[in-house]
DNA sequence: GCGATAAAGGTTTTT
DNA sequence: CCTTTATCGC
């Protein structure tokens, strides 16, 4: 969270605080200003402490406070502090503020940082325990997919049937959850090409320790193995690691939860910090099950709840505590604030026609407020789904207003950084044949696929890395002459460039192999449109260099850290996803594209029932506290999806707020949209944004009517609860709602069986090929392989 | 090895 | 509908 904090504290907080504050006047500096709960947050060091940190309620402040009060106490040294977070952003902004505590030196607290990198440092340690050689490298996604399409392939499988995204996916899950091959459930195993899962799993561990390598989610894993076989060295942290402090601890998955208990195990004093109404990752693997369940698995824990918020407005507070409390699954907090703006606005819901109307009213308003003296900075568009960006970037390009898109493809994930990332990884570590394979014909050396297929063929039958086999294959005649010398060359090259490490600066080095290997040579005679920009960012990229100390401290580096600071130049509007607006504030925030279907998002729903649907409302909550002053909600009647017109429904969100803190807007502009009277029936039949005058506005549409109708007939199903028998009429709800709370998948074995042929009202016949727990993954004949909970389809 | 055309797929993202 | 990716033909 908070990476934008709120400013000083009010000095008026309540009477108990003065009072507190007054009392106990001689306390540090740093305790100054701290709310009581926030003060028993940060002074409670011993035994667990769990801290519900609602939205703007000052986390990071706390976090922070904590560790300069253990520091300040005497209590443990820098080096005996264990404090994770998820991001390397947050724990950047963890360092700073900490440093500016204790007066800049933080190279003390060596354990502080991600999960992952903190792994990292212990595997470096301990490498061989796990079957490593300390110098392994982190496979990012590209890589990790290359190595699973060989696999699949090896395997004889067809990988466009059996695609290595799926099988990422699929590994990832039980990654997540810290599942070994042998573990994998045999549902799961089964689920992947007709039951290669387990094999595939093993087979790619295997390559693997080949290559000294190991993935993201390897990285907690191999740390649990080495925990678990090596009692002494566990042992060990958990005598140096004397207080431990977790960040969101709500997106932790099952592994990183794993993790910290062995740590904790003898050593009670764990402080976790999250929000379960925060909780918006479960899709890739978090648990809010962790948060919910924090007192049951840390005995005699303290949970702290900061409610009082610092950063919006009462209206919009109110407006995000009665949306969220439609949710079953949470642990229940209630935010409050004595802030008010002196505009204090209520929180506003206009629709428009469609998503470019949407573009251009919120653009408008965006100028409006520019007029008023509002910096863009201060404003942020919130969307559901990438594509939502679009009509926004379309819109300000024509206006000629600012923006910034946040979040997008990454630096580190451009084709031109990989290139150059994967020379230099050839440099320091030889035996990289992922990085090798990528870069041996890059540039064009005519190094095709025959060729590196005998280099291929050497190094598996002889197991030794790729530029080894290569190596020899060039003493031998196997290989054509041309094909030959390209080789000899490119090796050559890279065994002079090693023999430079130690002579030139690596920035100096780079630059050399990217020139010398005809690399940056490439892209300067390519004449399309990206070219000049691969370029600088190949600048970019050597520049960068220059904060670390060798190259492969530079490579450790990229390996875990794949955020680049968006750098915060010029007065522009922030775009991004709500997802990655997490943590972050802005004055004045739009919300668009609150549309059935859309948010909630309709695959959240399929997928994973009521409780996708408590995650989307969530999300829907995560938006609405990210605005200080300003929170505006908009729908559009007509969306492009898919290319389709599709007439939408306002989102049931919107039935959820509160009244008496949000205004309709009528629509000043001619472009038709809301026009009707406002608040109708709420409850009982459709949305009261449905109640609108059909001869005001263009809702008078068939396709408008139709969706009325859907709306009604799904509110009717979802009020009966009976999901079944509804689904067998012809025409299907439009949103179907499942029975989970809190978790995705429930224990309960479902009752349908392996390859049993069902019916499933949008996607028609299939077999199922998967189960876990109530979700079944199901081949359909139609519609392809899809998940979907099993009181979807019935028997056939 | 490259360019053109066809097919597929289209939620959210960090490490 | 529009964008990205794969494959085919040269």
């Amino acid at each position: 969270m908070a990476s934008v904090e709120p400013a000083p504290q009010p000095a008026g907080g309540g009477i108990a605080a003065r009072a507190m504050a007054a009392r106990q006047s001689k306390a540090p500096d740093y305790l100054e200003g701290l709310n009581p709960e926030q003060r028993q947050a940060v002074e409670t060091l011993n035994g667990p402490v769990l801290v519900l940190a609602g939205a703007g309620t000052g986390k990071t402040r706390v976090l922070t406070t904590r560790i300069a009060h253990i520091l300040a106490t005497g209590s443990a040294g820098p080096a005996e502090i264990l404090a994770v977070t998820f991001t390397n952003k947050a724990a950047r902004e963890m360092k700073e503020r900490i440093a500016r505590f204790i007066g800049g030196n933080v190279e003390g607290m060596a354990w502080l940082g991600t999960f992952h990198s903190i792994c990292v440092k212990i595997l470096r340690r301990h490498a061989e325990l796990v079957g490593l050689k300390s110098g392994f490298s982190i496979l990012d996604t590209d890589d990790q997919l290359r190595l699973l399409k060989q696999i699949i392939q090896a395997e004889g499988l067809d990988d466009k049937r059996w695609t290595p995204k799926a099988f990422a996916a699929m590994l990832d899950g039980w990654k997540n959850r810290a599942l070994t091959p042998n573990e994998v459930p045999e549902g799961e195993a089964r689920a992947f090409a007709n039951g290669w899962g387990r094999k595939l799993y093993e087979e790619y561990q295997d390559r693997l320790s080949i290559l000294n390598a190991c993935d993201f989610g390897d990285l907690l894993l191999h740390v649990i193995t080495l925990f678990k076989t090596n009692p002494d060295i566990l042992a060990d942290y958990q005598r140096r690691f004397r207080y431990m402090l977790v960040d969101e601890y709500q997106d932790t998955n099952i592994a990183q939860y794993l993790w910290l208990r062995l740590l904790a195990q003898g050593n009670p004093n764990v402080c976790c910090v999250g929000d379960d109404d925060q909780s918006i990752y479960g899709w890739r693997g978090a648990e809010v099950d962790n948060i919910l369940r924090f007192e049951h698995d840390f005995r005699g824990a303290v949970v702290i709840r900061l409610e009082r918020n610092y950063r919006s407005t009462s209206h919009i507070l109110a407006a995000a505590s009665h949306l969220i409390s439609h949710n079953q699954g949470r642990l229940g907090k209630t935010l409050f604030t004595d802030f008010d703006d002196p505009e204090n606005e209520l929180v506003s819901v206009a629709s428009c026609w469609d998503s470019e109307e949407e573009a251009r009213s919120i653009g408008d308003e965006i100028e409006a407020l520019q007029a008023n003296g509002h910096a863009l900075n201060d404003i942020a568009i919130l969307v559901r789904a990438s594509f939502q960006m679009r009509s926004f970037e379309d819109r300000f390009v024509t206006l000629g207003l600012n923006y910034r898109v946040i979040g997008g493809p990454r630096f580190y994930e451009r084709m031109e950084i990989r290139d150059a990332m994967a020379y230099f990884r050839c440099v320091v570590q030889p035996a990289d044949d992922l990085a090798f394979e990528r870069i041996v014909n890059t540039p064009k050396r005519g190094l095709g696929e025959a060729t590196l297929k005998l280099v291929h063929e050497l190094a598996r039958a002889d197991r030794i890395p790729l530029m080894q086999a290569a190596n020899q294959l060039c003493q031998t005649e196997e290989i054509r002459p041309k094909a030959r010398n390209a080789l000899k060359e490119v090796l050559a090259n890279f065994e002079r460039w090693r023999g430079q490490v130690d002579s030139l600066s690596h920035t100096e080095l780079a630059e050399i192999i990217l020139d010398e290997s005809g690399y940056t040579e490439m892209w300067r005679l390519d004449r399309s449109a990206e070219a000049p920009g691969r370029l600088d960012n190949l600048k970019e990229l050597i520049r960068s260099m220059e904060d670390f100390e060798s190259m492969a401290g530079f490579l450790e580096h990229v390996s875990l850290v794949m955020d680049r600071d968006s750098v915060e130049g010029n007065d522009a509007v922030s775009i991004m996803t709500l997802h990655s607006a997490k943590g972050l504030e802005f004055d004045t925030v739009f919300l668009p594209g609150w549309e059935e279907g859309l948010f909630p998002h309709q695959r959240a729903l399929d997928e994973s029932g009521r409780a996708g649907l408590e995650e989307e409302r969530r999300l829907a909550y995560v938006g609405v506290t990210r605005a200080k002053k300003r929170a505006k909600i908009w729908f559009a009647s007509n969306r492009r999806i898919h290319g389709q017109w599709q007439s939408s429904i306002p989102s049931r969100f919107l039935d959820e707020l509160p009244e008496e803190h949000v205004e309709i807007v009528e629509q000043s502009s001619n472009y038709g949209g809301y026009g009707g009277g406002g608040y109708g029936r709420s409850g009982g039949g459709g949305s009261r944004f449905d109640n609108r005058d059909p001869f005001q506005n263009t809702y008078s549409t068939p396709g408008w009517q139709r969706a009325q109708k859907a709306r009604a007939a799904q509110d009717a199903v979802f009020e009966r609860g009976d999901f079944r028998s509804s689904r067998s009429k012809k025409q299907g709800p439009l949103t179907i709602e499942g029975e989970l709370v809190a978790k995705s998948v429930s224990e309960a074995p479902s009752e349908y069986s392996m390859g049993e042929r069902v019916f499933h009202i949008k996607f028609g016949y299939g077999a199922i090929i998967a189960i876990e727990g109530n979700k079944l993954t199901i081949d359909f004949e139609k519609a392809g392989q899809k998940k979907v909970l099993d009181s979807f389809v019935e028997r056939h």
